[in-house]
DNA sequence: ACTTCCGACCGT
DNA sequence: CGGTCGGAAGTA
């Protein structure tokens, strides 16, 4: 055997093809090492993929220019879920790899962490000009807790800025040693105690922890899910060994964190989106070193290097955004269970309404079913109500019958809720003379009117425009919005509750940092208001003293061409309903609808989700939809449509499979976005291995097509929106 | 994705 | 005839 002289080698590119070069002789390659190569002018970071191929000929190889590591930075399990990602959603090899490397680890720089420099003061008063009192406090700060980290300090609020113009002044300087006593660890709380019904739940959850296992927890809002989650980690998981609970963007709130903190102290890591590059790279090499972390990660956190990965929590694991929506659109939770698999390791995946692909693997013993269908402590299920307000009057969109219940909740000194499934003031501004409604330049949308500002603003592109006091079309004065957004319920309860305070929760309410756990922290406090919100709302807070949950309006979801919108608005009407009544009181749920007769709408209201999982399954089934059919997507999007229809078009002779369905192409229901003209064409099948198959042949085929212009296309397996 | 190459179009 | 702008091709 001799050393191998080639390398095949991923980069981060948007190519469906690996490149090949030669190992010079002081360098020995493996699978997962990070290298430098040269690629045309510039140098770029490589994982290596396979040594000794046959590269192709007439090609001259270029050498390896360095290796980055002795070790491989993604070792092999995490490398082979990647490669089998990467076939399963059709997405480039190369980019896939990458997205399991920290910012700075892709951009080659070296994987080590900067030292944390530690401070102290050099006098014992600060001479300061008046103005500068965040340097003072920055100054007091050291002065008190000599030794102190530079990274302790910015998270306590202050900046390197600061602390460079007090190291200028020469008021303080590096320490060499840390003089200050790290904090003694936190005693960590034993396993909770559970309830009778958590207890019998607690004990069907998998013991083996060297064994894949999929479980469904079924447990209905305010049942105690994270209670089961901590216990069964502190029963099962072993001191040496790393766990991950992944959790949607929205839920990984401070309080979450504190509790599992608790129990695990800091073993405790996190990952998501608002982690710094520092941040990110910290926590990616405490993971690939093998420490025993348990990660309480979003989406992305399911493609970490892991060794010793022993079991893993999906939590609200039917919520949308597990699927990405662009690029490598990989659904977290199925990689999850896949990696489990890869693994042999349990995988556990909790929610109050679970999604129908999990239901069915469920129904199918494919996944062991738990269920947990009582409230923890002395909690209810709420009552839910229907309130037809076909024949009622509305005061900017709440009926009278709900604007009582509201009173009436307030004067017990108890918190509503207000569920409005539009941000904005109205959804549009209308002509009542001439019927004009003012539309996105760029999109096939309406323009929201937003009051605050009064901008007229493109959900779906990021236009926007002073809003007109009259029709642009013929003048009127007649123009006025219609329809419900939560500006405008907003404004409507704060003149109809003057004396108590009316909070809105929207993207718009809460872009600024920080702002969701003000709003938070005025409800925990448990003074009567009124809750304004979007879906926002619906997930995962705990607002003891919320009694009364009112939907505005829960129609949209009846009547949409999107096959999933049915389990979407129930999953939704269930998730805020679930708002209310957490503590010792009970809760109300009233839901506006012109369609009360609607057979989801009256299951929703008499019955468990239980019931509507299984209809809402048999209706997949006798549509041959998913899951019982596996679906993939070929988008398109060019300047014009036919230009999108006739690339989608010239593909259905190649995608004439037997056992292939194909439907379209269509124009998408919002045809024209940020001046796109977008078209898809939808693949159904039986066989996902031949789907598979043939995706990889289209790929390969349209990756060779030269397309006109600024066409594009992209493949989405097991899309979330079929629209 | 990023870089370079090459032909079209402009002004002098 | 130089300058630059935009699309296409190539990266091993």
């Amino acid at each position: 055997m001799t050393r191998p002289a080639t390398a095949r080698i991923a980069l981060n590119r948007p190519l469906r093809r690996l490149f090949d070069y030669l190992i010079p002789d002081h360098l020995e390659l493996s699978p997962g090492q990070r290298v430098e190569v040269p690629f045309g002018h510039q140098t770029l970071t490589g994982l290596v993929v396979e040594t000794g191929v046959n590269p192709p000929e007439g090609i001259a190889l270029k050498p390896v220019r360095n290796l980055l590591e002795t070790w491989p930075a993604l070792p092999d399990s995490t490398f082979r879920l990647l490669t089998w990602a990467s076939d399963y959603y059709q997405h480039p090899l190369g980019e896939c790899l990458f997205t399991a490397l920290p910012p700075a680890l892709r951009r080659g720089r070296a994987a080590k962490e900067k030292p944390d420099e530690h401070w102290q003061v050099l006098v014992t008063d600060a001479a300061l000009p008046a103005n500068a009192h965040r340097q003072l406090a920055l100054f007091r700060t050291i002065k008190q807790a000599p030794g102190i980290t530079s990274s302790a300090l910015i998270q306590a609020g202050f900046t390197r800025a600061q602390l460079r113009g007090l190291q200028q002044k020469e008021l303080i300087a590096e320490s060499p040693e840390p003089t200050a006593q790290p904090l003694a660890p936190e005693a960590e709380l034993p396993a909770p105690l559970l309830s009778e019904a958590q207890t019998i739940a607690a004990a069907d959850f998998p013991s083996d922890t060297k064994a894949f296992s999929a479980t469904l927890l079924y447990g209905i809002t305010g049942s105690g899910k994270t209670e089961l989650y901590l216990h069964y980690l502190k029963t099962y998981l072993k001191t040496d060994e790393q766990a991950l609970v992944l959790v949607p963007e929205i839920n990984l709130t401070p309080q979450t964190l504190a509790r599992f903190r608790r129990y695990f102290g800091n073993r405790i890591q996190v990952w998501h989106s608002a982690l710094n590059d520092g941040e990110r790279l910290s926590t990616w090499l405490k993971i690939r070193n093998g420490e025993p972390v348990i990660l309480i990660g979003t989406r992305s956190a399911v493609l970490l290097p892991f060794s010793h990965l022993r079991t893993i929590i999906v939590d609200e694991e039917h919520d949308s955004s597990y699927k990405q929506g662009e690029g490598f659109r990989y659904s977290g939770r199925d990689v999850a269970v896949y990696r489990a698999h890869l693994n042999n390791c349990p995988v556990i995946l909790g929610s109050a309404t679970p999604s129908l692909e999990s239901w069915h693997n469920a129904r199918q013993g494919k996944y062991k079913l738990i269920r947990l269908e009582e409230r923890a402590g002395n909690a209810k299920p709420p009552q839910l109500a229907l309130l037809d307000i076909r024949s009622r009057p509305l005061e900017d969109g709440l009926s009278r019958p709900a604007l009582n219940a509201i009173r009436e909740t307030l004067a017990r000194g108890e918190q509503a809720l207000v569920f409005v499934n539009r941000r904005g003031f109205a959804p549009v501004v209308m002509c009542f003379d001439c019927g004009h409604m003012e539309e996105c330049p760029r999109c096939d949308t309406r323009l929201t009117f937003h009051r605050r500002d009064r901008a007229m603003r493109c959900h779906h592109c990021d236009f926007q425009m002073a809003a007109r006091p009259t029709c642009p079309k013929c003048q009127s004065e007649n123009y006025k919005p219609v329809g419900q957004g939560t500006e405008r319920t907003e404004d409507s309860l704060a003149e109809q509750f003057p004396d108590v305070p009316v909070v809105r929760v929207d993207r718009d309410s809460t872009q600024r940092k920080g702002s969701i756990q003000a709003i938070l922290k005025k409800v925990n406090s448990g003074e009567p208001c009124i809750l304004v919100g979007t879906q926002m709302l619906a997930k995962g807070h705990d607002f003891p003293n919320v009694t009364l949950v009112t939907v505005v309006n829960a129609d949209g979801g009846l009547f949409s061409v999107d096959f999933r919108a049915p389990e979407q608005m129930i999953q939704t009407l269930l998730q805020v309903s679930g708002r209310a009544g957490r503590g010792e009181k009970p809760g109300t749920v009233l839901i506006q609808t012109c369609h009360s007769d609607h057979p989801l709408l009256n299951a929703l209201s008499h019955g468990q989700y239980a019931t509507i999982a299984d209809q809402l399954l048999a209706e997949r089934e006798s549509g041959q939809l998913p899951p019982f059919r596996a679906m993939a997507i070929l988008r398109a999007e060019a300047d014009t449509m036919q230009n999108s229809l006739q690339l989608l078009d010239s593909l259905k002779p190649m995608a004439r499979v037997p056992g292939i369905e194909i439907w379209g192409p269509l124009p998408a229901v919002i045809a024209r976005k940020a001046d796109r003209h977008r078209a898809q064409l939808v693949l159904i099948t039986e066989h996902r291995k031949q789907l598979n198959r043939l995706l990889t042949h289209l790929c390969q085929h349209l990756d060779q097509t030269k397309l006109p212009g600024s066409t594009k296309w992209m493949v989405d397996v097991d899309p979330q929106e079929t629209g």
